[in-house]
DNA sequence: CGTCAGGTAAAAA
DNA sequence: TTTTTACCTGAC
């Protein structure tokens, strides 16, 4: 099947937003399971020109209860398809500190999570931690404790809901204790086991608030400022992370996560390379951008990495 | 071997 | 209230 929209796959995906993992490139398609009405689906997309995706899709046992438009609207919801671009991109003209974002992000969109508790779970765990090491400890949990599907084309698991994962050990300590094993070392059923380092607690904590009195959808339906208000209060989750979430979990579009990158990028663009608060950051970045406020983060965000204004920006030996 | 990674929470000022 | 500091871990 043929989707009609631009956007360019690769960087979308290799962008390393923060609500799921990098889907699975087997061959030119990325990979990624979702689940349809409950139907477990292997979405299957590729391209070969930024005017347009090829996707095509796999069931478990040859699962008939899913047709064409079903799968295109998944995707389109994922890739976030329907947001307009060009207008975006004249947004970003208007701004002569902006406009050069567009030609170093040509065609790059929101990958939008599908699970709203894994998209909890995987901003968490990227918090003071590199992309490679979160997604692999993220990839690491769903394989141990989702539930796998056998495709054509591999397994695929998904991420576990609350309640399992705030049953697993937090680390190999309680894991020993529990199961009185001699060798510590044979305990690799914990968090800490998938590489979480010290946000194995946050992650444990979370997921029993999640498991208990917070469903993650209701965040969905609140307003902005009501969703980052209930979410700051969760272990492990301060304003970034949590904005993380709303933009990149959830599609909050007027969220501005700001982190030391884009503190120094806007200081630098806007403010005269002076040294202000993140938090001042934030505000600026909403206040400013409005409902284009995650977009141009992710822009920015891209751009300075792109065009070398990263490492100019990055202090020397300190 | 030190340093560092798209921060957060807890201690200290 | 605002500013430091410790923190898992594996890649470089």
């Amino acid at each position: 099947m043929k989707l009609n929209y631009k956007i360019n796959l690769k960087l979308t995906q290799e962008s390393g937003q923060t609500s799921q993992a990098p889907w699975k490139l087997i061959g030119d398609e990325y990979c990624g399971l979702s689940l349809i009405n409950e139907i477990p689906i292997l979405l299957k997309v590729s391209q070969n020109s930024l005017d347009y995706l090829e996707t095509n899709y796999e069931t478990v046992n040859n699962n008939q209860n899913i047709n064409e438009k079903m799968i295109c609207d998944e995707i389109a919801k994922i890739y976030d398809l329907n947001f307009d671009l060009n207008k975006f991109y004249k947004f970003l003209s208007k701004d002569e500190k902006l406009k050069p974002t567009i030609k170093f992000c040509n065609g790059l969109r929101l990958f939008l999570g599908q699970n709203n508790f894994e998209s909890i779970i995987s901003s968490i765990s990227s918090a003071n931690n590199s992309i490679i090491r979160w997604t692999k400890s993220i990839d690491t949990i769903s394989s141990k404790w989702g539930k796998g599907y056998d495709f054509p084309s591999g397994t695929f698991y998904t991420f576990p809901i609350p309640k399992i994962l705030s049953n697993v050990y937090e680390d190999e300590i309680a894991e020993s204790e529990a199961y009185n094993k001699e060798m510590i070392e044979d305990c690799i059923n914990n968090l800490k086991a998938c590489g979480l380092g010290y946000r194995a607690s946050y992650v444990k904590k979370s997921s029993e608030i999640f498991a208990s009195k917070l469903n993650p959808l209701d965040i969905k339906y609140m307003k902005y400022d009501e969703a980052f208000e209930t979410l700051i209060k969760i272990p492990g989750v301060g304003s970034k992370v949590a904005d993380c979430i709303l933009l990149y979990g959830y599609g909050f579009m007027e969220a501005f996560p700001s982190d030391i990158w884009i503190k120094r990028i806007i200081s630098h663009l806007y403010f005269d390379g002076e040294d202000i608060k993140v938090e001042k950051v934030r505000e600026f970045g909403m206040e400013k951008f409005k409902k284009y406020a995650g977009y141009t983060q992710l822009y920015l965000f891209h751009y300075a990495r792109k065009s070398g204004l990263m490492s100019k920006l990055k202090p020397k030996n300190k």
